[in-house]
Formats: C-alpha cells, sequence, structure tokens
DNA sequence: ATAATAGTGTCTGTCAGACAATATCTA
DNA sequence: TAGATATTGTCTGACAGACACTATTAT
C-alpha cells in the first residue's frame, strides 16, 4: 500500500482566495491540475514528506507560513493506478512569487478558487480535499490568529482584516475589527513603525503575536 | 508501507471519562495496554476499517456515539518491526457494557484516564493518539452538541452536563446549563415524558436535536 | 479644501456568570 | 416535615454590531 502527501497551498493574492495547483505531467490525466503531492519515501516522517514536496513542487519554504496537518484520504479507488493513501496537509502562506520556469517547480501555478470551480475541476479526489482545507481555513481564522500567516512579516489592520474578508467572502466593519485585534493581548505586536500606502492616513505596522488561540474567538456570520 | 487503523474509545463511566484500551497478546510490547486497532485491509475504505476494528476488537457499534477522523501518524519508527502508518479515529459512545470474555474482543477493557497516567501507559505511541484524542473531545464539546454522543438517546439536562463536567473536569452551574442548552434551537429536543432518578423534582427527558454547530459555542474555561 | 484611510468613543442588544426563588419529588 | 434536585427569573458585566467623530495623509 503506498503513502502519499498531498497540498493545499492556500494565498490571498488580487484580492482572492488563490490555491497552488501544479499540471500532471504524467498518466493518469496529464495535463490536468491537481494538488501538489507524491509519495512518502521509506524512513521519511510524514510532516518531513510535507515539507520537501512543498519545496520540490512549489519552491516555497514553510517559514513564512503555517503549515498542519489537515486529513487522510484513502478510498480503495481514488487512484485508478494503485492503492494510496494519502495524507493531507493544510499550508498557509504569504503572497510569495513562485520559482520561475526551468526549475523542478516549473508548473506550479497559483489558481483563483473561482476559476476552479468554473473549469473541468481537480483531478483524483483533489476537489474534495481542496474544499476540506478551506473549510479548515475558514474556521481556523475564527479561533487561532492564524490570518497573520497570509500577511507578510509586519502588516496593517487594514491588511488583516481584508485577509478574513477574502477568505470568508464577508465585509468587517474596519472600527469593529481593529477594535478587536488590537484589544486583544498577544494577538498582533506594535512595531512603532508605520506605513504610508498610497492615501489616507498612515496604518501603523504589527508584527504576529504569541497568542495560540482567540478568547473569545472572532465568529463568521451564519445564515 | 502498512496502513492500519487505531481508535481512541471514550465514553462518560462512573463519573469519570474512561477510555476503551486493549491487553496486546502478540509481541512487541505483549501484555501491554495498547489502543485498539489493526491493519487496513487492501480493499477497504478508512472509515469502514475503522468500523470493523471498531466491532470486532471492542463489540462496540457505531450507531449510539460518533466516529470521526482523528489524525495520521507516521514516525519512521513508531513501530519497531516496520514502517507502519496509522489512521486515528475517534468514537465517543455511550456507557455500553462491553462483550464478556470469551469473544473476540475479550481483552477490551474501560480505562480510567487517572488510571493510565499512574502506570505505564500505552504501547508504541498511543498515549500521544489518546491525548490527541483527547483534546479533540474536548474541544469539540464547545462548538458541536456532540456531549449528547455520550449520553443514552434519551436523557436529562444534568446527565448532558455531567458529561460536560467530567470531559473538562470543571463544575458548570446547572441553572445556567439549563438555560444554554434549553434555549439554543435544535440542541436537544424535548421528549414530553420526565425521568425521576431517586430523589429531588423528576427531570424532563431529551434527545439529541438536529443542530451540528453551537452559535454561540458553550466555552471552557481558561486560566 | 476634498477625498481617503486610520483610529477613537459611544450607544445598545445579546449573552454568560452569579444567584434568589419556586416546583416537585423522596425519605 | 426536611432535603434534594429541577426549573424559572433577575441582575450585572463583558462584548459585538452600528455608527458618529477625530486624525493624518495625498491630490
Amino acid at each position: 500500500m503506498a503513502v502519499a502527501v498531498d497540498l493545499v497551498v492556500l494565498t490571498v493574492r488580487d484580492d482572492r482566495l488563490q490555491v497552488l495547483t501544479v499540471t500532471r505531467g504524467i498518466p493518469p490525466q496529464r495535463g490536468a491540475a491537481a494538488l501538489p503531492g507524491g509519495f512518502v519515501l521509506p524512513d521519511e516522517d510524514l510532516h518531513d514528506a510535507a515539507i520537501r514536496e512543498l519545496h520540490e513542487e512549489t519552491g516555497l519554504d514553510p517559514a513564512p507560513g503555517h503549515l498542519e496537518q489537515l486529513r487522510t484520504y484513502g478510498a480503495p479507488d481514488r487512484d485508478p493506478r494503485m492503492r494510496v493513501v494519502s495524507v493531507a496537509w493544510l499550508f498557509l502562506g504569504p503572497d510569495l512569487p513562485l520559482p520561475r520556469a526551468g526549475s523542478d517547480a516549473a508548473a506550479a501555478a497559483w489558481t483563483p478558487l473561482a476559476d476552479l470551480r468554473r473549469g473541468d475541476g481537480l483531478a483524483f479526489d483533489h476537489d474534495r480535499i481542496l474544499a476540506d482545507g478551506i473549510e479548515r481555513a475558514r474556521a481556523k481564522l475564527e479561533y487561532t490568529p492564524l490570518a497573520a500567516a497570509f500577511c507578510d512579516q509586519e502588516f496593517t489592520v487594514s491588511q488583516l482584516r481584508h485577509v478574513y474578508e477574502v477568505v470568508w467572502d464577508t465585509r468587517l466593519d474596519p472600527r469593529n475589527f481593529h477594535r478587536k485585534v488590537t484589544s486583544t493581548p498577544g494577538f498582533v505586536v506594535d512595531t512603532g513603525r508605520t506605513e504610508s500606502s498610497g492615501r489616507g492616513r498612515p496604518a501603523a505596522l504589527y508584527r504576529r503575536g504569541d497568542l495560540e488561540l482567540l478568547h473569545p474567538p472572532l465568529l463568521r456570520e451564519r445564515p
């Protein structure tokens, strides 16, 4: 029985939630879009395999983002070649440029979610894995400060709010959001510097705090 | 590479959170306590494997409880015999009697968590898996109505509160808890019947509602 | 000055914690 | 009757949503 890792790599880019996809170079489903991933080596830890595949297939480093195990998929027919059990991982990172063509990761590209829904979707059961990853990311923004994983090391409150708005596909009141973020100890740390982003009053720059869990959480609206 | 499933089976029994353990009948660690589990069959879905092992090793049915995937463990040295990647599952169920000795599940027994901490612990990395399962269960009581999975089909508000108190190892105000549970639409459904449990006013009997997520959640106290 | 964005202050409704009071049972 | 448990109701403080208002920049 083969064991693989698959990666749901998300970022906020051009005001949209985007996922990193690769174009399959070998059958089955050659030419189709898929999540990056690959087989776990005989003496390799699952977490190490996820980091290795992230780097090999996308050129990204785990350092500036957040990597966590998502869920394991093992339907007997999920891969037509053989029985493959795949441990899926979720990576949230800032909008980093991908390595240029010519490298191993030449086939990797950011894809807006809306484009996937219009197109043919992903190979194998990757649509399902992606949906689970997105739901996990949305839920985690509620009760952890993980939205900062989508930002650069220093960011403004507006940029952080923008992450929430894009991931949740909603609008948040800038004033209430500002109060919530800055009044929760450990959520963000003021660097003392400011950033002038064109028009308007310059915004204070923050770094991630050491808080692990938001109490109380920042809840999405429900229907 | 071998793929297995391991089960964290929890119940509330004798006012304590208890876990189902089996005594290993074969080396390595023969005679030691371990979580129930076994290898996934070549054409078997992971979820089916979890249900099968639950029944084979413990005699329990998934029906009256709640089964969900927990996490996958795959450190290269977690099993000294060979490389085994294990998909762990979490099962929460009412306090059911285990099959008597003589059946396949003769080695299965309920074990209070406190006893495990005093003793030698579990085989392999099962202490870690168990800890992850307990933390998942504790967290899920906050934002889902899953506490009812620990109760019989019909239960009183006090019994439900007792589940929270045991799993979280805390005390909750009976009046505020009663208000929260009965005023959240879909959390529980009044059956119209009552149960007289000895002394005191008889309590109304409820069944699980169809709510999937508690909004707002029922948060534990934090340090 | 005007527009735009950042940030503060205030009001209000909701909800959880504390706890008084009432209801209904057993001993 | 007293004691125990269930259930309802009230008060209060914390906090989120709505939104007026001030602050600081570019044009």
